[in-house]
RNA sequence: GGAGAUGUCGCAUAGUUCGGCCUAGUGCACCACCCUGCUAAGGUGGAGAGGGGUUUACACUCCUCCGUGGGUUCAAAUCCCACCGUCUCCGCCA
């Protein structure tokens, strides 16, 4: 939800992010129109409700016999009253389906455009080259018994794999070291719920557009996150939280799972694109002053992760039209991968602003003691696709995979990945 | 899954019997000031959340919120229905 205030105030600016979104302006105008019917219904409601309320007392401490002609006047007034209150309440609806409908403003800079418009922040590293034909992660996973694809169709059907021996261990040598890294600059670790409430999946902005994306278990009424972030943000949602010592961070793990609904066709080989994967996501709440600061420190912090796995990688600031409704801006790190010969997403992090925390209600005491929302921001620390990066990046002409220095600790002293016999 | 209990503005509670001076009282914690004078106490005042009106702002004023959503009624914390959470016991269980 964006903040009515600016709507009432600045229209033009959101406006002008609709239109970069490549979304529909004259939402904004349906907002604003819907804003005034609300308003006016809602004064109209209020007066009712005074007079009722002022009757009310005069009935309560009426004498006995006045009180039968004072309750046949009441009850006039009680059935204006209900319908006056049902057509505020109708009018508040439809302002918060439209209003609800404005994806967030987007910041001065983003580019406009979809999902090819992104723009080159910066390139770090050189790309590798090989004196030999490279294998594929999925190949490689098979000579290294790392990945088993096969047996995952087998268990569970197409996206699925299992990560076994130096596979297995690689996904947890990554997650812990990034969980180190994540310790190290202050975040608190949580292991999240990966079902959660319908409230929470729509005040995180994932049952909008991409509702179809999502797994649901209709008998219990839960759905299954895609990131954490669904439940990171829902931590401390309806809450005021007191952010006079610094944003409160925090690094979570969990399983994701994604039906992929909508990429038939799309990465079929290997575990670029699967139902099911880890993750560790940071998570942040902060003042709306310090929102970009902080996304510029998620964005090291990924940064440092991708140089200890010696990846090759740039880093792309997403156009406004590829946003998710709740990201303000979105930084993508994508690493080189190169039997594709292309840069893949390993990370993604996103400013909502004040966007997902109005929604979900928490907020933070001004100087003035008034509520007003926090900012929140989210990053990926590490997930499964990593290894995708890893094993085709470090790849040798025998099969076998170095493993990148910063990672061996994490692996018992491992320096080679050899392939099985 | 079964039985019972329970949910009140930070925490703890009063209020629910029998609907109406509940505009939700009190204690603790909190904030400001005063007093005292030394590691503690006393006094006065303030102080919940969301929204509307009016404001540069302050202030003022109105509406809503007693787990959530409905219902009954002139009037609901209080009565009725459904749901959710928590606790206790029983059952079941990777």
């Amino acid at each position: 939800m964006i903040d009515p205030t600016l709507l009432r105030e600045n229209p033009d600016a959101v406006r002008r992010s609709q239109q970069s979104r490549g979304s529909a302006a004259s939402l904004v105008d349906d907002a604003i129109a819907a804003d005034s019917v609300k308003r006016a219904a809602m004064q109209h409601f209020e007066r009712l409700r005074a007079e009722q309320n002022a009757f009310g007392r005069t009935v309560a401490t009426a004498p006995r016999e006045e009180k039968r002609a004072l309750v046949l006047q009441a009850q006039a007034l009680a059935s204006q009253v209900k319908e006056a209150q049902q057509k505020s309440s109708d009018a508040e609806a439809e302002f918060a389906r439209i209003a609800g409908s404005l994806g967030n403003v987007i910041i001065d800079g983003v580019p406009a455009g979809g999902e090819d418009d992104w723009s080159l922040i910066r390139e770090v590293g050189t790309t590798p080259a090989f004196d030999f034909e490279p294998r594929d992660h999925a190949d490689l996973g098979e000579l290294l018994g790392a990945i088993d694809i096969a047996r995952g169709v087998k268990v569970s059907g197409s996206r699925f794999y299992f990560l076994k021996g130096v596979g297995a261990r690689l996904e947890l040598a990554l997650m812990n070291m990034a969980l180190d890294k994540a310790l190290a600059e202050g975040f608190i670790p949580l292991i999240t719920p990966t079902l959660v409430r319908p409230e929470i999946m729509a005040g995180t902005g994932f049952l909008g557009e991409h509702a179809d994306e999502i797994y649901y278990l209709p008998a219990d009424d839960l759905y299954l996150t895609g990131t954490s972030e669904v439940a990171l943000a829902g931590y401390h949602s309806d809450e005021i939280l007191d952010l006079s010592g610094g944003p409160l961070r925090y690094a979570g793990w969990s399983t994701c799972y994604r039906r992929e609904a909508g990429s038939a066709g799309r990465d079929n080989r290997g575990i670029l694109r699967v139902h099911q994967f880890n993750k560790l996501e940071m998570f942040s709440y902060v003042l709306p002053d310090d929102a970009q600061a902080e996304h510029e420190r998620l964005l090291a912090y990924q940064e440092s992760m991708l140089a200890a796995c010696e990846l090759s990688y740039r880093v792309i600031d997403i156009a406004a039209g590829d946003l998710g409704s709740s990201a303000a801006r979105k930084f993508d790190i994508e690493a080189w991968v190169p039997t594709q010969g292309a840069y893949r997403e390993l990370t993604s992090s996103s400013n909502c602003t004040t966007y997902q925390a109005r929604r979900l209600d928490i907020r933070y005491r001004t100087e003035s003691g008034k509520t007003a929302p926090v900012a929140t921001l989210n990053g990926t620390l590490a997930t499964t696709r990593w290894l995708v990066a890893i094993l085709e990046t470090h790849q040798q002409a025998d099969g076998s995979v170095v493993v990148p220095t910063a990672l061996r600790g994490y692996l018992g002293g491992l320096e080679l990945f050899e392939p099985i016999a």
